[in-house]
This record gives structure tokens, C-alpha cells and sequence, in this order.
DNA sequence: GCGACAG
DNA sequence: ATCTTGTCGC
């Protein structure tokens, strides 16, 4: 699928950071996502201990049945140190790689951490969302920042994920009763919640919903299986 | 200065 | 994230 060159990624942290400052303004909350997606994807990279070796993973999934119907990887080098509130300049270059070298492009992409819910208001979902131009979504499995009450015990139940200042940046949600909740926050072209409802529609048995859930499979089988 | 800190 | 064994709870 096509993607867009918006700047260099071979940077500094804090190049890095005037670039989410400058980007940020361009990320959009208006849902853009066709009337009935068929296709979803979810994506993650899994890298050993002291290795700058990475492993990019992608799961196409049946958005009505969480069928995987497709899957692609691609093994390449982290350039970039993992940064608290950097994550994208670490694993972005790679999954842009990743999804560049696929056929056809799916109609919502998960990913493995926050979308609207960061310092600079531009987490990895936000970043990826803007790069490829699809609908994305942000799903972390703890905290960066901002502040919530406790949701209901209850599979389902949700609660307004909030900035310092009262803005929302995303939710938390249970995707599985008597489970810490996962923290979803809109990346591109989607709504706090409408991102919140497809999060809980792609969940299935486990806490985290089924695209990134596999695609985490995924890139783990395929870096445990490459001998060198 | 101190604490927090996606993956 | 990864490493890593057993253990507690539904």
C-alpha cells in the first residue's frame, strides 16, 4: 500500500520530538472509517533482549468474523532506542517498511500502544495513522499519561481516560471482566468512541482485542523460529 | 531536585 | 519489550 514520506527518520529525540509537535495539529478525531469495514489489521514488533533486530509483524483479520484471513512480516534494524513518549521513531520505520510491501490496504489498523493518549498528543497510532492514511487505533496495555477512575468489573465496561487540563485522550477500557483495563485512544481519522467500540468488537477471549493479540503471535513465532 | 515513563 | 517458575483465581 501506498504511504507517505512526511520526514526524515533518522533523528535525534529531541528533532524527534519538534516533529510530533509539528505533526500533532494534523492528526484527526473525525471518523473516516467506511460504513462497513471488512477488513482490519493489527500489527506489533517483537525484538530480543540486547539485539537491534526487530521483527515486524502484520495480521489481516475478517472485521465481522476476527477470522485471520492474511498475515506478512518483515525482519529488519531498530535504529532507534526505545524513548518513553518516542515509541514511533523506534518501531515506525519498520512497520511503514512492512505495510508498504502489502497488496492491499485495510480499512483500521490496531496498534500496540497510544494513539492520542501522550505528552505531545501523538503516540504510535496517531504517527502510523497520519503516515498511511488509514483509520488507527491506539491500544496500550498500561498507562503514559493522563488519569482515570476505575471502570466497572464487568467485560464492556468503559471510563474517560483525561489530560491534566480535563481534555479527553482517550478510554479505558475492560475487555475482559476482572482484568486491568487496556487504554484505548484514537490514532487518525476516528473518534474517542467509536475507537472504544471497535476495540470491544475485535476483543475476543483475551484482554487484548484479537489484531494486535495475534499480530504479537505472530512476530514472536517468527523471531523464536529464525535461527540467527 | 524528584517521580513518571507506551514498547 | 524480554527474561523466566511457580502460583493464585475464575
Amino acid at each position: 500500500m501506498r504511504v507517505k514520506d512526511l520526514h526524515p527518520w533518522d533523528v535525534a529525540p529531541k528533532e524527534a520530538r519538534r516533529i510530533q509537535e509539528q505533526l500533532a495539529p494534523k492528526v484527526s478525531l473525525k471518523n473516516k472509517l467506511r460504513q462497513n469495514p471488512k477488513l482490519i489489521a493489527g500489527c506489533d514488533i517483537s525484538t530480543s533482549r540486547f539485539s537491534k533486530t526487530g521483527y515486524a509483524g502484520v495480521v489481516l483479520l475478517d472485521a465481522t468474523t476476527l477470522a485471520p484471513v492474511d498475515e506478512f512480516h518483515l525482519k529488519g534494524e531498530l535504529g532507534f532506542p526505545y524513548v518513553p513518549g518516542l515509541l514511533s521513531f523506534r518501531e515506525g520505520p519498520l512497520l511503514i517498511e512492512l505495510f508498504r510491501q502489502m497488496p492491499t490496504a485495510p480499512d483500521l489498523i490496531f496498534f500496540d500502544g497510544q494513539g492520542l493518549a501522550h505528552p505531545r498528543r501523538f503516540g504510535l497510532a496517531c504517527h502510523m495513522g497520519l503516515v498511511l492514511g488509514v483509520p488507527a487505533i491506539g491500544v496500550a496495555k498500561s498507562l503514559l499519561t493522563g488519569t482515570f477512575a476505575e471502570p466497572g468489573t464487568d467485560k464492556g465496561a468503559c471510563s474517560p481516560l483525561l489530560a491534566e487540563d480535563g481534555s479527553r485522550l482517550g478510554t479505558a477500557v475492560r475487555t475482559r471482566t476482572a482484568c486491568k483495563p487496556v487504554f484505548v485512544s484514537p490514532g487518525h481519522a476516528i473518534d474517542f468512541e467509536t475507537a472504544a467500540a471497535w476495540t470491544l468488537r475485535a476483543t475476543g477471549k483475551y484482554r487484548i482485542p484479537e489484531p494486535t493479540r495475534l499480530a504479537h503471535s505472530l512476530v514472536n513465532r517468527v523471531r523464536k523460529s529464525d535461527a540467527g
